[in-house]
DNA sequence: CGCGGTGTTGACAACAGTCAATTACTGTGG
DNA sequence: CCACAGTAATTGACTGTTGTCAACACCGCG
């Protein structure tokens, strides 16, 4: 596994700060993740973890590794909706069970725990555990708001914009569970799944590697990135801060619409 | 308003409809809604509905219009990330209050009818109403399937093929509130606006447009969408239908972006 | 040492954005 | 009835971006 890899006191932590990013949890609460973190499973590489129509899906929470939310085309292409990263719930949706063509399937050898008391505490407004139920409500939010960033970053940001939102998203969510170190962290995703991630082909991605590692901008070596200069890159990428409003004062009035 | 505009019978029966579509409705309900239909709000065209962090997010349902949900970016551009049709809630999201930089606008004159009693419906799985509870619950998962198609779009398919799989869904999804009269529907987009959602210029959204007519797959005129051969559009879109599973036997796998 | 997966590079062609101008289409007022 | 203005649609010329193809380099591993 990854450096994140420490066994199930390292699951234990990823739980309690993830939450912990969102809500304060009570003792009863704490104990009930460490509960969840005794019983991991594990996850090959590469093998999907669910498709679709097939089953129920799983309310698991990845404890370590990296996973994603994907589709297939008729033409064989792959698209990658969302990362998930550890804290994330795998099917993010509430337990309404519908069809539907996505799959998930494991990046990197993973582990999960069970996130089925936590979803039910959610949908049930359990009063027993008010900070995780919230917490995966505003979890369920979030992961809607990657969506969106997702569809701004494919619709409308230049190449090297799209990798460098995609940097900034990354860090953000794995500074939530304390995987980031300074301005690097680790990212065990091949040049081929970033492709699928940021709606480009192979050779591409690496063209736009190599565009920002020569502006200095940020350095990937050995699957980890470093970002040299964030707040350039925040620049380029058009980066709107978590909490909400726009990063700064907007320009007037560009070729654009509105006003 | 468009043709879909018949006064407050007509709101009703779009709420009828679209709950119809997935459930189907006690008396109870059906009473409930007839009374949110006599209660619609205007709004005027190009206004917008809800900027996100400045209020709570509104329980609405629009009845009679269009809107969408979209982002600028601080270049000036615009994405528009899904388009909300009769039946759609205004804003999809459970309440949970949290900011984000989506904007809601109404993109022709709007009516809305309130939906804070069928979204507490849902939370609470309200046993009075289980219809309307499910049902809300299915349509969030719905709209998050539609940015999950939206992703697709705008990742892996061609100019023509998101074009022609944007009119499928809408046509979709009009069907599902008797708005589509067998092949054609009115679609009260500019090329403006389908450029924005579909991360183009308006420039190659029209031709975009040219190709398609000239192949004699759909033509639109006055408003009016006709897909003359939905086969060969779904064909060219990488369809699925609604329900789920792939359209057909899947090619091995085409390096090749399409032939 | 060969092998498969990954990263890298250059050449070329197809695709898509920008600029600029022209053509409908509408509703207005004369 | 027509002139007018304003919006939307359309077109052509040009440029920049991105995908495809085809090598080659690098690395861990058997």
């Amino acid at each position: 596994m990854s450096d994140s890899y420490d066994g199930q006191a390292g699951h234990f932590r990823v739980l309690v700060e993830h939450f912990s990013a969102f809500v304060s949890l009570s003792i009863l609460e704490t104990k009930l993740l460490a509960e969840l973190a005794e019983a991991p499973r594990y996850h090959p590489p590469y093998r999907d973890l669910y498709v679709a129509g097939t089953a129920p899906p799983p309310s698991r929470m990845i404890v370590a590794g990296w996973a994603c939310q994907y589709r297939l085309l008729p033409d064989g292409h792959r698209q990658i909706v969302s990362l998930k990263l550890p804290g994330d719930l795998v099917w993010p949706l509430l337990p309404v069970r519908l069809p539907s063509s996505c799959a998930v399937a494991a990046l990197t050898e993973l582990e999960t725990v069970s996130a089925l008391p936590l979803v039910e505490a959610s949908v049930a407004a359990d009063p027993a555990h008010p900070g995780l139920a919230h917490a995966v409500r505003v979890m369920a939010h979030l992961h809607d708001m990657l969506l969106y960033d997702q569809i701004v970053r494919l619709g409308r940001q230049t190449a090297c914009g799209r990798f460098a939102h995609l940097m900034l998203e990354l860090r953000e969510r794995l500074s939530r569970v304390g995987l980031v170190d300074g301005d690097s962290f680790a990212m065990p995703l091949t040049q081929d799944v970033l492709a699928d991630v940021l709606g480009f082909s192979v050779v591409h991605v690496n063209r736009t590697v190599q565009q920002l590692r020569r502006d200095g901008l940020l350095e990937i070596r050995n699957g980890t990135v470093t970002l040299s200069k964030p707040d350039d890159l925040q620049e380029l990428a058009g980066w709107m801060p978590p909490s909400g409003g726009p990063a700064g004062p907007r320009p007037p009035k560009r070729p654009g619409r509105k006003d």
